[in-house]
DNA sequence: GTTACCTATGCAAAAGCTTCTCATTATCGC
DNA sequence: GCGATAATGAGAAGCTTTTGCATAGGTAAC
């Protein structure tokens, strides 16, 4: 991912665009908003515009460099398409997010959209539950 | 579903409550935006506010008599909970949903929440795609 | 059936996220 | 470098949903 692929979307290589790119293939946190994504800009003393950052996203989006997902909550969150297909078990205490493949799950999904005679385009599937991870409150 | 469930939710009987829980009983369409609510009670003639089928919805929500999805497009849509658990298939197309139930897929998720070690508690999964009914508009 | 208490309602305002408008600035092919 | 055109930033606006508050209404006890 670098700017060729900025250009090949017939974007102008921008230094919005090109800051976020790289946040997105940096950032700790592979599931992002765009509120995140603005503020991270703003750490690394990138004045950039909420406005430009939601519109890159889209942008991105439309070009195929990102993935938009709606987790509950009401806002969506963005992470960079690495290509492969994959679904997410977000925890609902400490908002971790893992991600996950099941090729079952994959087909079975296949076999209901056929059987209900339905073109399939495309799925969302996303877990709730709680993590078990130490840094994680046992609480809401 | 009757008045006897909005007491033991611990809700006054009223007006909107009932006409709510009857408009979903009864409406063609089971999968309905608050705003479709509010639309639907001022046909009949209810003047309802459209806080009140927000709040009233949320209640019926809490007291699971109401099951909220949050569908692309915003908007969340309500569904008399009729304790069979189902998951959607929409049209991109018209909107058309259809609900299916897949004893598979529902299993490999629990497999996929414990091997993550994550204590499963909902899922959400709505598959898009076009349908084939006649009256659907083959283009968007 | 009245009364009194407390909840529920309606309206308007506000909130939260996202998009749009528009004047200004930057990119990029020549 | 220049000019045409696209992109940006700031704020306003849009949409769905929530909240504050004064008023109306349901309930349970007389
Ligand atoms: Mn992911
Ligand atoms: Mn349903
Ligand atoms: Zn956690
Ligand atoms: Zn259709």
């Amino acid at each position: 991912m670098d700017n060729q692929d900025i250009k090949r979307a017939g974007l102008k290589v921008t230094l919005p665009r090109v800051k976020i790119l790289n946040l997105l293939e940096s950032a700790e946190q592979r599931h992002v908003s765009a509120e995140d994504v603005y503020k991270l800009l703003l750490e690394e003393g990138e004045d950039i515009g909420l406005a430009t950052v939601y519109r890159v996203l889209t942008q991105f989006e439309g070009a195929g460099l990102v993935q938009r997902h709606n987790f509950e909550g009401g806002h969506a969150v963005f992470e960079l398409d690495r290509g492969a297909h994959h679904d997410h078990i977000v925890c609902v205490q400490c908002g971790h997010v893992e991600e996950f493949f099941d090729e079952v799950i994959e087909k079975r999904q296949r076999d209901v959209a056929k059987k209900l005679h339905f073109q399939l385009e495309e799925h969302a599937l996303t877990l709730y539950g709680r993590c078990t991870r130490k840094n994680c409150p046992n609480r809401k």
